[in-house]
DNA sequence: GTGCGTACCAAATGTAAAATGGTTCGTCTC
DNA sequence: GAGACGAACCATTTTACATTTGGTACGCAC
């Protein structure tokens, strides 16, 4: 901070200051940042360079807005909270795990067919942000944003809803999910690398490996996750005792 | 409103009052009714003697409740329907094949892990309904059975309302333009050694052969509706392009 | 033209009051 | 004692209003 491009405008001063702060990461865990206001007197200069230096970073992925909201690092959720409500208490970790790797492999191969230059460009700059998080809220932040944005790329209205179903549960869910995940942390390369997997598929356009490599990212995901629970002894879920079970289970009754 | 029961108790002649209000269909849009305690001033009795009557009716489905909300005449929409509502207007037939290539494989998979032998057995029955339809409305029916029974199996809250929301979605769609498609007597063979390869795949267990199996399904219908969409002159989709579009479309500018 | 401040608009939030269904209790009448 | 009626209270939802926040336009200074 001893230099914030010392030649330049206040705009792109602001700019570099405001990319700092979300690169440093000192935000409250919903990413949220200051408001415009807020951050034009913090910088020293006018809320019209705030404004530009925020319609930057929009751009690139990095941030979104909402009037009346906020502005808040990463991708915004669209929440189907009436659909998700009504399956709430029937919903476990692994369950989620199980929807996400039908819908998201699926919206991964799409993107490599109707990803444009620019969509790859903020895939790849979520990518590095996750890669730098320094703890695992960050971590989640900018994974979220990352497979958001794969969400939203394909421009299909039913998987973005199925995701956004998906992404809504796994919210109030997070609770135990986000708790798994930070035990995890170790990993953090390998995700990184299956990240990047990803978005080398998208890139080059192949539809199959995108998906392969989504799904080759949360079968690690879950391994994880189910490693983890083992451990701290949470009971396991129906869909883990079906995984190993052999063919006698076939005979099992009816509830 | 001469003679409303005369020799029944309150509760009997509130009832006949209000099944009688709703039957002539003097409600406002919404079909709300009026609140427990305006019906109660109005018919003369206790709200306890309203309430009576209104569980009755509401078990018979001709009204619902909600606190805070109000009583409505028919029944509530389910939150799959109001969804679905809410993405109707962008979504086309291929957006949904696309939909249906992630969840339903997904579906198929964890089928083969869960499914009963008595689930096999209906799978089994609905297939052979389908293969002896004997027109094409009546094939869809059967069709759609045996892949919501699919879908139900996994006992997989997310991913079952998923399907649901897909479903509703594709209901609309075949309605709206009348679709059906063109079955020759080859096509129907096909379709049925597809079904039976998918039930086999479950019956044995075979989680990646049954994905494999429902994804080729889908793809073969996807083809035969893309065939016949091109044959009525139907407009192709974005996705039918970017399908065949080759890696220079990666450079379009953004809109 | 750039920078800066002010004012205002539109959208979202938070809060409090009112409305509404859900429930319990007491009293009356037959 | 059973049924009817009223009153009171609770939980949920809606409504209205003030506040916050991003979005936008205008005026002033250098």
């Amino acid at each position: 901070m001893t230099s914030d491009g010392d030649f330049s405008d206040n705009t792109t001063r602001a700019l570099n200051q405001i990319r700092r702060m979300i690169e440093k990461g000192n935000l409250p865990s919903d990413g949220r940042l200051p408001t415009e206001r807020e951050l034009s007197e913090k910088l020293g200069c006018g809320r019209r360079q705030v404004r530009r230096a925020l319609e930057v970073l929009e751009a690139e992925g990095l941030l979104w807005r909402r009037q009346g909201k906020g502005t808040f690092a990463g991708q915004p959720r669209r929440p189907a909270t009436e659909m998700a409500a009504t399956i709430a208490d029937k919903v476990d970790t692994l369950a989620i795990m199980e929807a996400r790797m039908g819908v998201e492999p699926q919206l991964a191969a799409l993107c490599a067919r109707r990803a444009t230059a620019e969509d790859v460009d903020r895939l790849r700059l979520l990518a590095e942000r996750a890669h730098g998080a320094s703890d695992s809220d960050y971590w989640e932040l900018w994974d979220g944003a990352l497979h958001r944005l794969i969400a939203r790329i394909p421009d299909n209205p039913i998987l973005s809803a199925a995701f956004d179903l998906l992404d809504t549960v796994r919210m109030d869910e997070n609770w135990q999910h986000d708790r798994h995940l930070a035990r995890t942390l170790k990993t953090k390369v390998v995700y990184h690398e299956q990240h990047q997997r990803i978005i080398d598929a998208i890139d080059a356009r192949d539809a199959d490996a995108a998906r392969a490599a989504m799904t080759d990212h949360l079968q690690t995901l879950t391994d994880d996750l189910r490693r983890s629970m083992r451990e701290t002894g949470e009971v396991h879920s129906f869909a883990t005792e079906a995984r190993i079970t052999d063919k006698t289970s076939k005979r099992r009754l009816k509830k």
